[in-house]
DNA sequence: TGGTGTGAACAACTTCACAGCG
DNA sequence: CGCTGTGAAGTTGTTCACACCA
């Protein structure tokens, strides 16, 4: 009903999957989608998915549907916001160059990521799709020159606390995380985690258990 | 109390953690840990914890805690089972190379990726990480001569679910998928998906939130 | 008619708090 | 005493079902 009213974790994590629905039905000149049609294509009951749109306020009309490029500007201006991200890979191994030449953009196209680090003199100053590899010493400088505010992980375990430290010391916002590590950090600094190891084992439990 | 009760959802998608704990504190040679040792090294309230094994039985003592070695092989028998779980991963670009290069069997020494598959003939007949690259063409063939039951999908999204469908077909059980499309497979079929954009944006969403 | 928005019921999950046992 | 296992309470999330409106 009201925009300011806490909205639920379940509702966040469902956020990005809308976004990008409206964004492809957008680009297919789709012009009004109904629930069903959402439902059918997120594979999430059509009433979860009408809660979760009443948490912003009234954005459909009925017997109508929910109007393509409205929603899209409501995305963008109260959830997505005008800031552009600027993004860092820690760690240009196997998994961080594979994310630096993944095609984020397909969903958002206000980040930029400005910059990789790795500690392996070998492919400090290479550049990796364009992106380009520094030393972890100059991590402070770039961070706050280039105004970086989310960090992604993809470096041994085992340093991975004292680089997050230092990441949060130097100004860092948010931290993809893809260490198996559970990072201790300030509030307020938010960290996502992706365990690949986990997921993996998850699926060879749930074989197991169906 | 029963270990043939329905386990929740939520518990299931912990069991992984619980069981990396417990192969680290193997490895570190302690040999009994409190539900409050591993709330600490895990983030999950103790109470949960407890409350988690429970439903698999009263597999600790009062007073003592969990016996690490007992825990393990209770894991080993009752959740991972004693299957060998042969893995593919479909599509050999960045993503897929990267989980060839990935260390996996630092939590489960029962798996192995057992082959790569890619449509670009520049890269069939090469071998990543000790692991073959072979053409689509022969993908029900290795399926059924090397029991392959699980498939990683990091292809592009068009033909994802072309490919899920001549998976199922050949026999695999369990999908790992990276893709943003929802699979449609039949009942029995494991899918777990992984939407690395999605969790990218759900940070951003959080930390514009909070 | 075709759809939303939402009270109310339900289901799932978490946490408290403590009896009970080694 | 120290810790588990678990009823009971609390919290969060989902789904039903329908009034209401363009």
């Amino acid at each position: 009903m009201n925009s300011k009213k806490k909205i639920p974790n379940a509702t966040m994590k469902r956020l990005p999957l809308y976004y990008r629905f409206f964004k492809n039905a957008e680009k297919s000149s789709v012009d009004r989608v109904s629930s069903r049609e959402i439902s059918e294509a997120l594979d999430i009951d059509s009433a979860t998915i009408r809660r979760d749109f009443s948490y912003f306020g009234e954005l459909g009309r009925k017997g109508y549907g929910y109007n393509v490029k409205s929603l899209l500007n409501f995305f963008m201006e109260h959830i997505q916001g005008n800031e552009v991200r600027n993004v860092a890979i820690i760690g240009a191994g196997n998994l961080g160059s594979a994310l630096l030449n993944y095609k984020f953009s397909n969903i958002n196209d206000r980040m930029n990521i400005v910059a990789a680090f790795d500690s392996n003199d070998e492919i400090v100053g290479t550049s990796i799709n364009n992106t380009l590899v520094y030393h972890p010493d100059e991590l402070e400088d770039m961070v706050s020159r280039h105004n970086i505010d989310v960090a992604i992980l993809t470096l041994p375990a085992e340093v991975s606390q004292d680089m997050a430290e230092r990441l949060v010391d130097a100004g860092i916002k948010g931290i993809l995380n893809f260490t198996p590590i559970r990072l201790d950090v300030a509030d307020g600094i938010y960290v996502h985690n992706i365990d690949l190891s986990v997921e993996l084992q998850a699926l060879f439990f749930y074989m197991k258990h169906i």
